[in-house]
DNA sequence: CTCATGACCAGATTTCTTATCCGGTCACGA
DNA sequence: TCGTGACCGGATAAGAAATCTGGTCATGAG
C-alpha cells in the first residue's frame, strides 16, 4: 500500500490538491480516488458523501491553523488577546491557499461549498468560542467593559470580514503586503476592543491555562468533525 | 406632459422603482419607458446605453446622500472626522434601498451592475477625496500621525466594508439595529484612526470651509456624471 | 426644422430536447 | 472482512430552435 500516512489522509491530500488546481466544481470523486491510488467506492468508506469530503479538507486546514494558535498561545499568553489572535489567524489563513479562498469568498475555487449547511455547526462552535473568550477577558479587564459582549463580537466579525475582503477589493490601491495588513488588522482590533493601556502580564499568565483549555476544546471539537478514518454514524 | 420634474428625472424614477421591484437583470428599457410614459427611443435621448442609465440611478442616490453630508457638515464641523462620516454614510446607505443593495453586494437586486467598468472612475474620485481629507486632517493632528495615509485609507475601507457585509453574514447572531451598528462602526473608526483625546473645536471650525469645499467638489463631480438631461458627448 | 417614436435588426438570452456525466450503491471477489 | 468498479438514475452539460431586448433610424407630428 503506497504512501506513508493512512488512507483517509491520502484522500484528503488528493482532494485538496485537485480543488486548488481545478476548482471545487470540477473535481470528481473518481478523480480523487484515482489520484489517491484507490477505487472510487473506497472513498465512501471514509466520507459519507461528496460535500463531507471537501468540507473535511477545509476543516483539516482549520485544525492545523488552530494547532498553530495553540502553540503560539503556549509560548506567549499575549496571544489570548483579540488583536494578537486576529493577526495570527489572518497570516495563517493567507498562508493556506484553501482557507484564503474560503475567507476571501473566492467563488471560483470553492464554489458554493462555503454556503453548505454543514458549515453552520462549525460557525456556531466558533462563535461560542469567541463569546466565552470575551467573557473571560472582560472579567479580568483585558478588554473594554463599556460595550456588550455582543457588540464586541460584532466588531470582531466585521473588522475581520473587512480585512479579508477589502484587500482584493482595493485592487491597485492596496499597497500593503500580508504582514503589513495583519499588523493593521491587529491595530484596529486592539484600539476598538482592548482595555486601554498595556495588558497586565501577571493576569495574562494566570489566565493562560483557562484560555488554553478553551482553545483546546475548540481544537478537539473541530478535529472530531474531520472524518477520513471512518464515515460518521 | 405628465409629471412635475423633467423627463430625465422621470426616467430615473421609473428605473429605480423597477430595479427595486424586479431586480436589475429583469428590467428592460421598454418597460422603463412605458412606466415613464414615453417611447423607448426617448430613453436613448437621455442615456447612451442601458448600464449608463442604471448607473445614473445609483449615482443620483449617491448625490443625494452627499448632499445630506454637506448639510450635516455645515451644521457641525465635527462631521469632517472619519468616524462621524462613516456613521452618517452608513445610516444614509441603509436608509436607501438601492445603495443598501449595492454596499451589501446584493447580487439579486443589482446583478453585476456594481462591477461595471464605468464604476471605476467613481471609485477613483472617492478614493482621492479620502486621500485629500486624511491629508488635511493629519496636518492638523485630528487623525493619528503614526500611520501612513495609505494605511489609514486601508483601515477605513476594510472597516467600512466589514460593517456593511458582516450584518447579513452574522445572521441570527446579529442583534444590532442600524443605529447601534452605525455607532459601533463609528467607535471602531474613531479608535483606530482619530488622534487621541477630544478634537479641538477651534481647529475643526477653522478647517470647516476647506473640507466643505472638498466635499462640494466631490458632490459636483458626482452630480456631473448623472446624465438624464442630455446624453454625454 | 426639431424632436419623439416605435418598427426593425442582430445578437444575446431563454427554452426545449437530447446526450453525457457523476454521485452514490452494492454484488462480487480478493 | 474489506476493497472494488460496473451499474443506476438524477443532475448537468451540449446543442438547436425560438424568443426577447438593446440599440438604431426612417418617419411623421408639432
Amino acid at each position: 500500500m503506497p504512501g506513508q500516512h493512512e488512507r483517509g489522509e491520502r484522500i484528503l491530500d488528493a482532494a485538496a490538491d485537485l480543488v486548488l488546481r481545478w476548482g471545487y466544481k470540477r473535481v470528481t470523486i473518481e478523480e480523487v480516488a484515482k489520484q489517491a491510488g484507490i477505487g472510487k467506492g473506497t472513498v465512501y468508506l471514509h466520507f459519507r458523501n461528496r460535500s463531507e469530503l471537501f468540507l473535511s479538507v477545509l476543516v483539516r486546514e482549520s485544525v492545523l491553523l488552530t494547532g498553530e494558535m495553540l502553540d503560539e498561545l503556549r509560548q506567549d499568553p499575549i496571544m489570548m488577546l483579540p488583536a494578537e489572535q486576529a493577526q495570527l489567524v489572518y497570516l495563517g489563513v493567507m498562508r493556506r491557499p484553501l482557507l484564503r479562498a474560503m475567507f476571501s469568498r473566492n467563488i471560483e475555487i470553492l464554489g458554493d461549498l462555503a454556503l453548505d449547511p454543514a458549515m453552520q455547526p462549525l460557525r456556531r462552535v466558533k462563535i461560542d468560542l469567541f463569546g466565552d473568550l470575551f467573557q473571560v477577558l472582560r472579567e479580568h479587564e483585558l478588554v473594554r467593559t463599556d460595550q456588550s459582549i455582543e457588540a464586541q463580537r460584532h466588531v470582531m466579525s466585521a473588522v475581520q470580514t473587512g480585512f479579508y475582503l477589502a484587500g482584493p477589493m482595493l485592487g491597485p490601491y492596496n499597497t500593503h503586503d500580508d504582514e503589513a495588513t495583519a499588523a493593521l488588522l491587529a491595530h484596529t482590533v486592539r484600539e476598538a476592543l482592548h482595555a486601554p493601556g498595556p495588558p497586565d502580564r501577571a493576569v495574562l499568565e494566570a489566565l493562560q491555562p483557562k484560555v488554553l483549555a478553551m482553545l483546546t476544546d475548540f481544537h478537539n471539537a473541530l478535529a472530531a468533525t474531520v472524518h477520513g478514518s471512518s464515515p460518521e454514524d
